[in-house]
DNA sequence: ACCCTGACATAAG
DNA sequence: CCTTATGCCAGGG
């Protein structure tokens, strides 16, 4: 499993800390400074929180994303919460994708959410990612 | 409270 | 595959 310190070292961030130093400070340093105008248990953190926690190299769909933060069923809320997130975020936002691996982002994002996920290793044939074998399941 | 919106999900044709 | 119709549900007016 992608420990938490895996994703510090990954964002090039921090040093040899307990993981939950290490979230927190990974979660400071990514999330949006949008957040804290609202309580830290919003939907908008809790989703970010989340978001953060995708391995490299896997995606999730929007309605896993909402459901890992605690509002099943919500999908759409998922996308609302990615189409606030600054353009120079730092959050992993690529790795959301629709339940039938296709990315839902219109152009221009799309080009760059499929260059990222390339990048990654997460190559899309007919437009679309081979969820059996990419999608995130803790 | 009511209404509209949407980086969604599913099923049906 | 593609298109359309419905259901969904939290946010923001």
């Amino acid at each position: 499993m992608a420990s938490y310190s895996l994703l510090a070292a990954k964002y090039g961030k921090l040093a040899p800390k307990s993981d939950n130093q290490v979230k927190n400070e990974v979660f400071v340093a990514i999330t949006p400074a949008s957040v804290h105008t609202k309580s830290p248990d919003s939907a908008l953190a809790r989703i970010c929180k989340v978001l953060a926690s995708i391995p490299c190299g896997q995606v999730v769909t929007y309605g896993d994303l909402a459901e890992m933060a605690g509002y099943p069923k919500a999908a759409r809320l998922a996308g609302q919460v990615l189409r606030k997130l600054p353009k120079d975020t730092k959050l992993p936002w690529h790795r959301v994708i629709n339940a039938q691996g296709r990315i839902s982002l219109p152009e221009p994002g799309a080009s760059r959410q499929r260059q990222r996920l390339e990048n990654e290793g997460i190559t899309l044939l007919k437009g679309r990612v081979d969820m059996a074998r990419y999608r995130w399941k803790p």
